[in-house]
DNA sequence: GCCAAAAATGACCGGCCGGTCAGAAATCAC
DNA sequence: GTGATTTCTGACCGGCCGGTCATTTTTGGC
């Protein structure tokens, strides 16, 4: 019968990687030094791993496939959450108890995105301010650039219908929601002590609302009446851009 | 007599260098295709610099002083228009004349700010997404959250004044500011042809401006009354928090 | 054309480090 | 203790690339 491995190798190696990369980057980190972390020989690395690179391109999948699974969560229930009925003006101008739920709907998965930044913090870090070069350049910030885009068309189409401000062009509001989520997650990778995500998502959110809706006079229009008699009108009326619904 | 340098090499190869390294970043980059570029020798990159490394400080330094004089500028106009008296929250509220005056100057300094950012975008490039366990890790970053912090410092003496809203932690507005110049700057170094800088300075100041205002009731205090009868009182009151100053 | 000086060349050097693999060590059933 | 199997080791290999430097080439004054 063979000799076993030992138990916690494997896991050891990968946390000691995890550590190594946040703090070089993926060309800085050396598999001699993640070994040594964990008392074992450079060799050992490659009974477990095929090569640094693919114990990093493993990490990146499963960051991105829980990345994947906010933005899916997120789809789903502001979807679920509008079969039931569109947010009309009049709810926003009103700040109406069903908008309100729409909101905290929102922080909640704004909250929920940023936890899995603080989970994957050292994957994180090297996706930001590591990857130029290597094969894994491109990945975290095309998700940032599809996600800011999203915001965009959104804030667009509210644009059209008189019901965001239209002195301000998509790509920019997009920028400032997804960029600021990005600072937040660069923050998130140099913190040794969790922060109160909430508190960040609460606020996040609450900037992007006032500073999204247009100006009062547009609410001066009778906005109440057209929603009732239109049924059909009041579906385009949807829901605003999501602006916190970034990445 | 001794043989001349052609008179183009040097320059020539600073530009291969910029272009490089805004491509595959410090390390990717190589002394080779820098002077392949230019049609030189790898040993004639030596005549010029001391080394790949060192080439990349001068750029970097350069860059440093660059945007310190924005800084410094903004600092120097914003003191100057405060010399003749403070903003007070019936400007803001009436948006008067005068306020505009300011909006306008800050929206300027933004302008500029960005301005460097194209002009040095190669160069950010590298310090936002390739600069991992180089020597210059913390530039960019550093700089980063050091004007987020003076955004979010001045952002918490206005809300301790009651002129700026309350429920919005000092360091996430911050974060927001300067996170959307973060991924503005990151576009611009992907981008071929200029954009319309002054249109995003504008917007973003505009979304600032309106997302930090205190919720209208505030308003509702005879302040106009306040500032008349105690101008010691006054200068309390000060400028609002520069929402827009960022890097 | 000659000469001196400097630019320019590119083969070479040596450090770095990911990855390899022959041999050593450990394990467990018998 | 033996034997088979697997884990583990660390010296070694080889590619990469920044930097070096002996040699070649170029330039301009005389």
């Amino acid at each position: 019968m063979a000799r076993r491995p030992a138990p916690l190798s494997r896991a050891a190696l990968i946390d000691a990687a995890r550590v190594e990369l946040g703090r070089r980057g993926l060309r800085g980190a050396r598999v001699e030094d993640i070994t040594a972390a964990c008392g074992l020989s450079k060799g050992a690395f490659y009974l477990h791993f095929p090569s640094k690179e693919s114990l990093f391109g493993a990490l990146v999948r499963r960051f991105e496939r829980a990345l994947d699974a906010c933005f899916k969560s997120r789809r789903t229930r502001t979807e679920a959450f509008l079969a039931e009925g569109p947010i009309t003006p009049r709810d926003v101008e009103q700040v109406s108890p069903r908008y309100k739920l729409l909101l905290e709907l929102e922080e909640g998965e704004d909250e929920r995105t940023l936890e899995v930044m603080w989970e994957y913090r050292d994957v994180v870090a090297v996706l930001i301010s590591g990857a130029q070069g290597t094969p894994f350049e491109g990945t975290l910030w095309k998700a940032v650039e599809r996600e800011a885009a999203r915001v965009a068309n959104e804030f667009r189409a509210q644009q059209a219908q008189g019901i965001c401000r239209t002195d301000v062009p998509p790509e920019v509001f997009g920028a400032m929601m997804v960029g600021t989520y990005l600072l937040l997650a660069h923050r998130l990778c140099r913190m040794r002590a969790k922060p109160d995500l909430r508190s960040w998502a609460r606020s996040l959110q609450a900037l992007a609302h006032q500073g999204s809706i247009p100006p009062p006079s547009t609410f001066s229009i009778p906005v109440g009446t057209k929603s009732k008699s239109a049924p059909s009108k009041a579906r385009r009326t949807q829901t605003r851009p999501s602006p916190r619904s970034s990445p």
